[in-house]
DNA sequence: CGGCCGGTGTGAAGCAAGTCACATTCGCCG
DNA sequence: CGGCGAATGTGACTTGCTTCACACCGGCCG
């Protein structure tokens, strides 16, 4: 299938390169390293839904998201399901099993139709060493995800739902800090539920006391943050008021 | 655990090397880079409640203990706290804040009367960078501390009381895995309640009723498991039963 | 157009865990 | 030994969040 020479193959020859060059963990590599690294890349298009690993499956590949938003989750026994991060446009993702060689662990599913592509371990892997650059590169950004991933420790010990769900708001809009002002954040409550650890219910019912406050505006399937502050003073109050 | 009965005992010189030669992060590497590595080393000894870094400080070290243990743990606002991890001998901590440059994430205290020591970040990146290997080694020490601290999301997220505390005392098994049979860990319920973020008096009484079942027996201090099977089983129940 | 499904909004009732207020026991140290 | 502080044990009351049970609304699709 992958019958790559000089660039010419099926439909997206470019925007692997693009999305790779325009990557914090690739952009300094010399243009020869990143040719290679797209001749490993195998791409592939996804239905929402579909999934893409499952937790404890081996750990055999990095994936990097071209367009779409993956969901990385878990699902306990009795079917509760937590969202562990939300990968957009541009980012990757799978790097702590394709580093360790480990099971996976959590779920990674197509949350909206999804074009990524997949780069293996055995030829990855040969590929870091011969990168140096790459493996500081690669502990920054695991270094960015523990502090996420620790940040979400916090929160959910230490602070109540106005808390979380505050704090939630807050790296939502910093993540697709598109417009400085009218921030739309594209989830539906089920989602940020999801996220937070909490009902969609109670969700719901804190939503609605902000949204007559005017510090939010709620959209189909969509939360627009309409003032920031008083949601990042929550964020950071522990676990008073509302 | 270390019992220092021959020659080298209080004066150290050779304590470092030792911690050094047996941590997985630095046992690869050649005796005349780790005899470097202790030059750049400062030993210190902290009293029971000491600050070694708190949260916001700038990172600025990596610190590997040499005895004692060191509690890593976050405060919020109001007071509440929660333990993120314990850190005993012959194992090091600090490390994402020293990789990345960026502020500490949590709070470090001597959580018993501790030998520690210290290497500068000044000294030890450029040391790395010498190292290859060393890069990789930290990949797989931030592998694994992503995998912890996502597992604590999960547990936190997903599990209710018994199903939390018995992983807690899960991993506390196996972080002590001493003895194969009679696994007793030397911890307050005071800290456990902190590390899985409920209050002493609920962990208290669910102690309580798996003491009467024999799976657990209580001391001061200290927590002794007599039968693994039903608490792991609990542990991994999602939010099941008692 | 009408049906239906996924997302949203809301109230009543239940319960797991927190809070508070103690009593008890242990171990250390003067 | 005796006393004091830290750790443990326990019950009565409160509460924040869940659960359950719905009604509504919008948008897509045959």
């Amino acid at each position: 299938m992958p019958q790559d020479k000089t660039g010419e193959t099926r439909a997206f020859p470019n925007s692997k390169l693009a999305v790779l060059r325009k990557h914090p963990i690739f952009c300094d590599l010399d243009p020869e390293a990143l040719d290679q690294l797209c001749r490993y890349a195998k791409h592939s298009m996804l239905k929402r839904g579909a999934a893409i690993f499952s937790k404890g499956d081996p750990g055999n590949s990095l994936i990097a998201v071209i367009s779409g938003t993956v969901k990385i989750s878990i699902t306990s026994a009795d079917g509760r399901s937590a969202i562990l991060n939300l990968i957009g446009a541009g980012e990757i993702f799978g790097e702590v099993a394709l580093l360790d060689g480990l099971a996976r662990t959590a779920d990674a599913t197509a949350n909206t139709n999804c074009e990524i592509f997949v780069i293996d371990r055995r030829e990855f892997l040969p590929f870091v060493r011969s990168q140096p650059a790459l493996a500081m590169k690669f502990i920054e950004l695991l270094c960015t995800r523990l502090r996420w991933t620790s940040d979400q420790v916090e929160q959910v010990i230490l602070q109540n739902l106005p808390g979380r769900l505050a704090s939630a708001l807050i790296r939502l809009t910093e993540k697709h800090k598109t417009e400085p002002a009218g921030r739309t954040i594209a989830i539906t409550q089920q989602e940020i539920s999801e996220m937070v650890g909490m009902t969609r219910e109670s969700i719901n019912k804190q939503l609605r006391v902000w949204a007559t406050r005017k510090w939010v505006r709620l959209e189909h399937g969509a939360i627009v943050v309409l003032d920031a502050k008083p949601l990042q003073a929550l964020a950071e109050a522990g676990s008073e008021g509302d």
